[in-house]
RNA sequence: UGGGGAAUCGUCUAAUGGUAGGACAGCGGCCUUUGGAGCCGUAUAUCCAGGUUCGAAUCCUGGUUCCCCAGCCA
């Protein structure tokens, strides 16, 4: 039974009847830019706890800053949170709807003496706010008198001022150890369009004005957000008590971060502006976008998501837990189809010239239910280059010459002869078959070592195949070694397309989003690029591979 | 250094006074028409030092290390 200590303070909570056994949680993104996996983890909790304990989950854009907020994020934002498999029903708010509330509020704390217009200077603010070991200094406008906020507020609010030239800051307490309490700004004057009140305002509250009387709005019971938000809850607690309304209650937890990639917005949309990679759907970025282009399945991410837990400890999740919650649900899923990459050409010497048969080749040997297939057989097959090697080591049980392997689902084969060109290099093997082992069984019980996969050339398509590895060579870029940089440690081999790839003659047809897993290659999904002349397939996940692995260790 | 947090296998995470458990990664084996999948087994952890207790990851005292905060970002 997974647990974790937000569960238990919720347990608490419906123990002392604080919220009348309400749970009523939030999903509160920024529009300015795309989800990722670290916003997975956060509106899996947000909707997981509030499922569990039969409560409710509401969408909230926090859009209090019109420079870097989209329309275009806000639309993504939504069909990601859909993909990954949640509804936040008629729950579709916005910081914004809020806007003439917290106006309404602000005017109330300067009627109280408790905010005030402000008109240092950025920089004085700065200056005035002090050290982390020294306290600040009072603003020489920090006593003006209640009539002469009033006013210069509403003329803030009117649009006389320009940017920067005056601001409404709390009045709390310039000594206090909190750096978050030394009259925290509430209002900026922005003369900014707003993707939703367009002109309507040229003040906009900051993010600590907004976000916890937004909550209070909304009733959310539990207000969960990520751990550097921990000492903006004095704040928080304090706006709310001063105005009188409803207090939620505010829990921190620990950001995912995943090895050998990131999570911050900010670079991955420098990524994106530099065309480091092609988009925020690339399939490298760990975008929802980018991993669903990649093949990766919302039941995977979910997964992975229930798996890690949620504490408080900073942490970095190795990427290989996420990779096998993938592998575990695409193994169940996917139909198993026939693809050679790097192909090396096959001569079947003894098969009668010009013929075609078709075997039966199981779907998926996880689900019987997935049938079987057809495929077209015949005397010249394309195989995996890596498949053959003329001086085999120890352990290699694939072919060679004098070898018998196993096509699968066809016949054992014999390596006769290998074909070079002037350069040495094989160019074509030649082979004999077994009529005996159609469907790679041998009737006298002979036993082979390795079994291969295959396409027949004449009846093969012409593939892309796009490989992809992980974005950065470091696995933790929050811990880079001496001299290096996240820039610098970009892998330059996380894309390598290849062209001219052999695969059954069905996969041409395939339609974009499918996913399929390449006998002993790995998981693969037809890209949005893909047509019918030139099909397109994107790495999800490679297979595991124990062969790779025992030549890596040497 | 002021304020706020956190320290459990390599990694993530359970256990709140009573056998330190699980997952991933690792290693070994079985099985296999995918060197896949599956199955079985195995090694590895309580930040340190004291104290309380029959008994401490858990309680107390002192220390160490790491993270966050000095945006008119969120």
């Amino acid at each position: 039974m997974p647990t974790n200590f937000i569960k238990k303070i919720i347990d608490e909570h419906n123990e002392s009847g604080r919220f009348g056994g309400r749970v009523h949680t939030r999903f509160p993104p920024e529009p300015n830019g795309y989800l990722h996996i670290g916003h997975a983890k956060s509106i899996c909790l947000n909707f997981g706890l509030a499922q569990e304990y039969g409560g409710l989950t509401n969408l909230r854009f926090d859009d209090t800053n019109p420079i870097k907020e989209e329309q275009e994020y806000i639309d993504a934002i939504k069909e990601d949170i859909r993909w990954l498999g949640f509804d936040w029903g008629d729950r579709e708010f916005y910081a914004s709807d809020y806007f003439e509330q917290l106006y309404k509020w602000a005017i109330q704390l300067i009627k109280d003496g408790k905010a005030y217009v402000d008109s240092l200077s950025a920089d004085e603010i700065r200056e005035y706010r002090g050290t982390l070991t020294e306290p600040g200094k009072e603003s020489p406008y920090r006593n003006r008198s209640v009539e002469e906020n009033l006013a210069l507020f509403e003329q803030m609010k009117n649009g006389e001022f320009p940017d920067g030239s005056h601001v409404l800051r709390a009045k709390i307490d310039m000594a206090s150890g909190n750096l978050n309490m030394r009259d925290p700004v509430m209002y900026r004057i922005l003369h900014a369009e707003h993707p939703r009140t367009g002109s309507a305002w040229c003040i906009y509250p900051m993010y600590d004005w907004a976000h916890g009387q937004s909550d209070s709005i909304e009733g959310i019971t539990h207000s969960i957000c990520t751990l550097e938000f921990e000492a903006h809850r004095p704040l928080y607690d304090w706006f709310v008590e001063q105005l009188g309304i409803f207090a939620p209650q505010q829990i921190e937890f620990a950001r995912l971060n995943l090895t050998h990639t990131l999570m911050s917005k900010r670079k991955l949309l420098q990524l994106v502006n530099e065309g480091v990679v092609r988009g925020w759907d690339d399939p490298r970025m760990p975008t929802l976008s980018g991993m669903r282009r990649r093949g990766y399945t919302p039941e995977a991410i979910r997964d992975f998501a229930e798996r890690i837990g949620v504490a408080k400890n900073d942490s970095l999740v190795d990427v290989a837990l996420l990779e096998h919650h993938l592998r575990q649900d695409l193994n169940k899923r996917s139909l198993r189809r026939m693809a050679v990459l790097d192909p090396l050409k096959v001569v079947i010497t003894n098969y009668p010239a010009g013929q075609t048969e078709y075997v039966d080749a199981v779907n998926n040997q996880e689900d019987p239910a997935a049938g079987t297939r057809p495929v077209p057989f015949s005397g010249e097959l394309y195989i995996e280059r890596a498949d053959f090697m003329e001086n085999p080591p120890k352990k290699f049980f694939r072919l060679a010459p004098g070898r018998e392997v196993r096509l699968m689902h066809a016949y054992y084969v014999t390596c006769q002869e290998a074909i070079k060109d002037e350069a040495g290099n094989v160019v074509e093997l030649r082979c004999t078959y077994d009529p005996a082992t159609r469907g790679g069984d041998s009737p006298d019980g002979r036993k082979v070592k390795g079994t291969l996969h295959w396409v027949s050339a004449a009846h093969a398509a012409d593939a892309e195949v796009r490989q992809y590895d992980y974005l950065f060579t470091e696995p933790d870029l929050s811990n880079l070694p001496e001299g290096k940089t996240w820039l610098s440690v970009l892998n330059p081999e996380s894309l390598k397309v290849l062209t001219g790839c052999k695969v059954e003659p069905a996969l041409a047809q395939a339609a974009p989003g499918e996913r399929f897993q390449f006998l002993r290659n790995g998981y693969y999904v037809v890209d949005p690029d893909s047509t019918a002349d030139r099909p397109v397939f994107n790495l999800t996940v490679s297979l595991r591979d124990t062969w790779a692995k025992m030549q890596r260790k040497g």
